[in-house]
DNA sequence: ATTATCTATAGATCTATAGATAATGC
DNA sequence: ATTATCTATAGATCTATAGATAATGC
């Protein structure tokens, strides 16, 4: 049966959505263009009507994935009334993070897969890691917009790699080690 | 046809060295179990007398690799005249590096995968990054061992970021202003 | 008439196993 | 006799497409 033009676009969204939740809990080859579309209530062929190919999807998976979360971050910020940087630094490193990777950082979750996909994918991420910056450059300390812009770069990868090793060494003391180590030297930079 | 035990023993560990390449260059889910014994100029079926699964394959292949891993970084370290860990950060941030995953830290290339599998890739991991963890603690400043062993976790999270985002991004002149970036802000930290 | 979605399927690939084969090592 | 490796295949899964269907929107 046929829905409405609004009920299609509303669909291919809600797919989109999914998948950004989907493929940042399973990794990209971790789930199926069937499986994915049954997620999201609909049927496989109807997949091929509103994406050019699972690539396609990939793509715009991640997008709407850094982008949500660039928004979380931005009202983290927003509603913290002093140290913000450290705020942030708090939400991104808890425990809530590390648990719930579906919902979390695309660029953590889904990063390392970006080097054997398309350039397409790649610039996503690269749009993606810019607006982090964006976000960062506000923050960190620094008199001028270069040193400010290699702080954020340094406090992102240190942000991104403490979550992906806490994720990766599993239930274990180590992984809370991580984060607060992360944490602790984050907040202890020099103004 | 059968060959001696020593032959077979050979090949056992030729696989999990091809394995330990390919895994790091396509991802544990980007390789398959023949493709792979083929790589290693052995047949598919010949893969289950040696190994009980591609999960247990793929814990001793990480394990393998960052031994190996480790054994690099201790030989540059070791070759450093002075300020040894600005050394191994420079080779570890390194264009070479990120260019070659295949032969680079697993941590990097696959650690985003661990959450998604067994406990004792988990464990692999854990054991893994410990190793990177008694290297740095000779290196990094710090008076107490509670203050380096701070120190050394933050350093390897800014390591192992900056080299997921960098190759996340693609060719794009961002990629090498995230290994230039971390590698001067380690450097610049106070002794 | 158009088109969003459906069912069904092609064709490729994946992990794992069964059973045969032939060289080793007692 | 044992066993490392081989060929062959089962059974599941994957992406993508073909063609049918039925509701929308001109």
């Amino acid at each position: 049966m046929r829905v409405s033009r609004k009920q299609a676009d509303k669909n291919r969204e809600h797919v989109i959505e999914v998948a950004s939740r989907l493929f940042r809990e399973r990794g990209f080859e971790g789930i199926g263009v069937a499986d994915l579309m049954k997620e999201a209530g609909l049927t496989h062929g109807g997949f091929y009507g509103q994406f050019k190919s699972k690539e396609d999807l990939k793509v715009q998976a991640s997008r709407r994935a850094l982008s949500r979360n660039r928004e979380a971050l931005t009202e983290v910020v927003s509603e913290a009334p002093r140290d913000k940087l450290a705020a942030l630094v708090r939400y991104y490193l808890s425990d809530v993070h590390r648990e719930r990777r579906g919902d979390g950082c695309a660029l953590a979750a889904l990063g390392a897969d970006a080097p054997r996909s398309s350039s397409e994918l790649q610039a996503a991420f690269k749009d993606g890691l810019e607006g982090y910056l964006e976000l960062l450059d506000g923050l960190v300390p620094g008199s001028s917009s270069e040193a400010r812009r290699r702080k954020s770069i340094a406090t992102l990868s240190a942000m991104v790699g403490a979550l992906v090793l806490s994720r990766a060494v599993g239930d274990d003391p180590l992984s809370q080690e991580i984060l607060s180590a992360v944490a602790d030297e984050i907040a202890a930079q020099p103004e």
